[in-house]
DNA sequence: CCGAATCCTTTTCGATACTG
DNA sequence: CAGTATCGAAAAGGATTCGG
């Protein structure tokens, strides 16, 4: 499998990628079919990123990870977390102890996101100033 | 502004990126103030990062965005791009003919936007048989 | 402590009809 | 061609209650 070399593809590379992204949106309009759709429609959401990043430094548990997402409710948490380790991003263990306690750590394959993830919140954070600063240019132009 | 200097980050980075993660995460609650949230928020629908990636060959009509991704309908269509222009990520040009025409394109926040997207579709790629395979034997498993 | 179940509100999205 | 306006369905998310 082929992997980006450079942080920004040099201009050459230029068309090779948006061929790429071509062939990456046509393979199947259906989300099962299409890994892109499939995978962005997964961790897409509200909090599954902010889950995963929280489980980037150890495995923590159930009330770890709501008190390092403190706005999340206990049923949002719980659904993201068994969607995630349905999709086999994040082992669940049990301690059967009274009370019980349940850990969650990332396997393999959940860590392997934490990359291009990381590539993502890196972008975040360096381009949000100008982001706000369009939005505040277009809200004050069109309204 | 700090850039990633190599595709994916050596193991001895790790702890350095949770680190990283723990701060991301926790620096702002409110999504408007806190990158991350506010990012993936933007581009976590069914359709902004399809549209980008649309654009990344060359700009493009409203009307050949829809071929390109046949099942949108106009009124997410539009919408979609509004946000995106309003975000800086695109720009968007009438020529006045009749009928009018209106072309689409990336802007330079637009296009180094398409570098953290190729690392995460190609993650996409590389992992979506082992997602599927994951949820297949966790619903043979659960029900 | 962890989580299932229920109810309800908000947001997102799609279909349709209409316009310069 | 490139939208806008309106409506309703569906999905996502939050609050609350109950249980092992």
């Amino acid at each position: 499998m082929t992997r980006l070399r450079s942080g920004n593809p040099p201009e050459a590379a230029r068309s090779t990628l948006s061929q790429r992204f071509d062939a990456w949106r046509t393979r199947a309009l259906d989300a099962e079919l299409c890994p892109v759709r499939d995978v962005l429609n997964a961790i897409g959401d509200k909090w599954t990123t902010l889950i995963v990043m929280a489980l980037a430094a150890k495995p923590q548990r159930f009330s770890e990870i709501r008190r390092a997402i403190p706005d999340i409710s206990k049923r949002m948490l719980t659904q993201t977390l068994r969607n995630l380790e349905r999709d086999g991003m994040l082992a669940r263990e049990v301690f059967p102890t009274k009370p019980p306690s349940v850990q969650y750590r990332l396997t393999p394959l959940g860590q392997s996101l934490l990359d291009p993830l990381a590539h993502l919140v890196l972008w975040a954070e360096s381009t949000h100033a100008e982001i706000k600063s369009a939005r505040r240019r277009y809200d004050r132009l069109e309204k």
